[in-house]
DNA sequence: ATGGTCGTTGGACGA
């Protein structure tokens, strides 16, 4: 089976890209963030035509999550026990389901902003929430997918210096996802593709590779075993390529055996 | 320290 996870900043307006990415890589479950879509805006017309089921949770512009899978989605679930909130709750940020015998959630850990926001502690609580969730998720095959907002390593970052004052690279951010790994979760896609998954749409972070890597498949061991292979596909960032403007997240791509 | 570019929108604001 093969799962993907990609925070496409706006579905509607990249409907395009997303059904010619599924097929070009023979996707059996994609999962979106940023959708920024409720789930009666999502185009659905087309995914249906290619064999896709969709599940959504999403209030207009604001931060919405997605699952398109062609293996059944069952047990759909917005949120997860115990998930913080901020404020009105406009966002929709995990989006669980079963798909071909896999957990796959849909993340979209919260930005922080700074971190001397109220977001930024917001985050951590978040994350803080996720883990405690996960806990008893780790023995059935389960995927976390998703904009998880973290760079782990200062490998994970172009400049570590540019972000001193910054979100993303900070200690306690570093622990909350470390604290993943120590419970025996594991992260599948460094192993296999260690590039970035991220470059700011400006100052040409792209075109010269300024990036970041804070798109994950953090995986229960049950399914960690099971990944044969993974890769960031970096030409659905490249604006050289395709006629549409791209998403600042290229895709991540995940290899299962039955 | 600041600004740069997108997307949603119809003026900012979040990323």
């Amino acid at each position: 089976m093969r799962i993907a996870t990609w925070n496409v900043n706006s579905l509607r307006s990249r409907i395009d890209r997303v059904e010619a990415f599924l097929q070009r890589h023979d996707i059996d479950v994609l999962a979106l963030q940023e959708t920024k879509a409720r789930e009666e805006q999502i185009p659905l017309m087309g995914l249906q035509m290619l064999g896709y089921d969709v599940a959504a949770a999403g209030y207009d512009q604001w931060n919405g999550v997605a699952i398109i899978s062609r293996v059944g989605l069952t047990d759909v679930t917005v949120g997860f026990e115990g998930m913080p909130e901020f404020k009105d709750a406009s966002e929709a940020r995990a989006l669980g389901a079963t798909c071909g015998g896999v957990r796959v959630w849909s993340l979209y850990v919260p930005n922080g902003r700074k971190p001397d926001d109220p977001h930024y502690a917001y985050k951590l609580d978040w994350l803080a929430g996720l883990r405690t969730a996960a806990s008893s998720w780790q023995d059935v095959p389960t995927a976390l997918v998703g904009d998880w907002n973290i760079c782990p390593t200062d490998a994970d970052c172009f400049d570590p210096s540019q972000f001193r004052n910054s979100t993303h690279l900070t200690p306690p951010e570093r622990a909350a996802f470390a604290a993943f790994e120590e419970d025996g979760w594991v992260e599948v896609t460094r192993a296999h593709d260690a590039g970035y998954t991220y470059w700011d749409y400006y100052r040409q972070r792209f075109e010269r590779n300024r990036g970041l890597k804070i798109d994950f498949a953090v995986c229960s061991p049950p399914l960690a075993s099971r990944v044969t292979g993974a890769f960031v596909d970096r030409d659905e960032r490249d604006p050289a390529q395709g006629t549409s403007s791209p998403s600042d997240h290229a895709p991540v791509i995940i290899d299962i055996a039955d």
